[in-house]
DNA sequence: ACCTGAACACCGTTCAAGT
DNA sequence: ACCTGAACACCGTTCAAGT
């Protein structure tokens, strides 16, 4: 998994070729064959590899909103260091994002305030942007009208706007006191 | 490029091969060659045409959040059909997303009070989260603790997150008058 | 101008054979 | 148990040769 991350970093998951995996190693191509079943599997493992990096920060880092969001810069820059893994993690999430993240995550919407339905809302939405973020890498700029600019301070602005439409739910939530959490009422 | 769709509809992005498209076409492999380049040129051209489709509704469709809503559900379900395009749409966002509908969301964005730089966030955002959700596909629900719901209706509620979240922008910019447009007073 | 058919340089995966 | 090396069935791409 170290030496496919290696490769990865180098020349992309395009790069990374079973025979290149066995030359870096030294060995035969048999023999990677013998410890991985499938090129499949061994993404599947350099991408919990890869998540097993990424932690939720701790309450002391402000309040779920920001967690949330520093984890997912977290999950982006990780990510993002390695071309074309993306589009992998996203066709196989969940073979790959590790159930402690996900459980954590789950605490601190659960703590702060939000009904299970819209949290699983927000995370399908979060996991699916960051993923999109760094699958679609560069060439949205000129998609977007957005020439000069990093890239990076924008992903966090798309991010808040995310996180902003979910704490309005929250506050709906709150005044109405009730179940549904909409803008509108009909149900 | 409709033969090269027929096939991705039946057997997906990864069963279009260009031997399987000249079968298709009933010429040789060299023909095909003849008319396009190279496989990622016919996957953009593929790309192209399903944009085509998609268009952004009317104004008598509702206000600018139910607009671009409505052309991000019709890209959704155009892509969706088509297993495993959305991630090279989304590694190849400007070489396939057309002009004219661009222009015509940025323009919609903009009539609706938001400044530049809000429109491309929101734009980059929900280009991305489509993206997102199209090559996801189904197996995020367990990543995410949803077991029997329907995706789709997710999806929605999501979008609507991220719609909510440039509404907030657009109000607070039109409270304070200013030229900043976010929660925080910093800058 | 358009097409054929064979070739080239790769892939992922399998498997008999070795130690 | 672990590894080798050759093979199989594919790919995308190219290109001389035909009409």
């Amino acid at each position: 998994v170290a030496a496919a991350r290696r490769i990865i970093l180098e020349v992309g998951v395009k790069g990374l070729t079973m025979r290149r995996l066995s030359d870096e190693l030294g060995v035969a191509l048999g023999a990677t064959y013998y410890h991985v079943a499938t090129r499949h599997d061994l993404l599947v493992l350099v991408g919990r590899s890869l998540f097993a990096e990424v932690e939720l920060p701790g309450a002391e880092a402000g309040d779920w909103a920001a967690r949330v969001k520093g984890a997912m810069v977290h999950v982006a820059a990780v990510v993002g260091q390695h071309d074309g893994i993306a589009a992998f993690l996203l066709a196989n999430l969940d073979e790959v994002v590790p159930k402690e993240l996900q459980q954590e995550m789950l605490d601190v919407l659960h703590e702060a305030g939000f009904d299970p339905h819209t949290t699983a809302v927000l995370m399908m939405a979060l996991l699916f942007y960051v993923s999109g973020v760094s699958a679609g890498g560069q060439d949205v700029r000129s998609a977007v009208m957005l020439h000069g600019e990093d890239l990076e301070p924008l992903f966090e602005e798309g991010l808040d706007l995310l996180l902003d439409g979910a704490r309005n739910r929250l506050n709906a939530g709150r005044r109405s006191g009730g179940r549904r959490s909409g803008w509108f009422s009909s149900d």
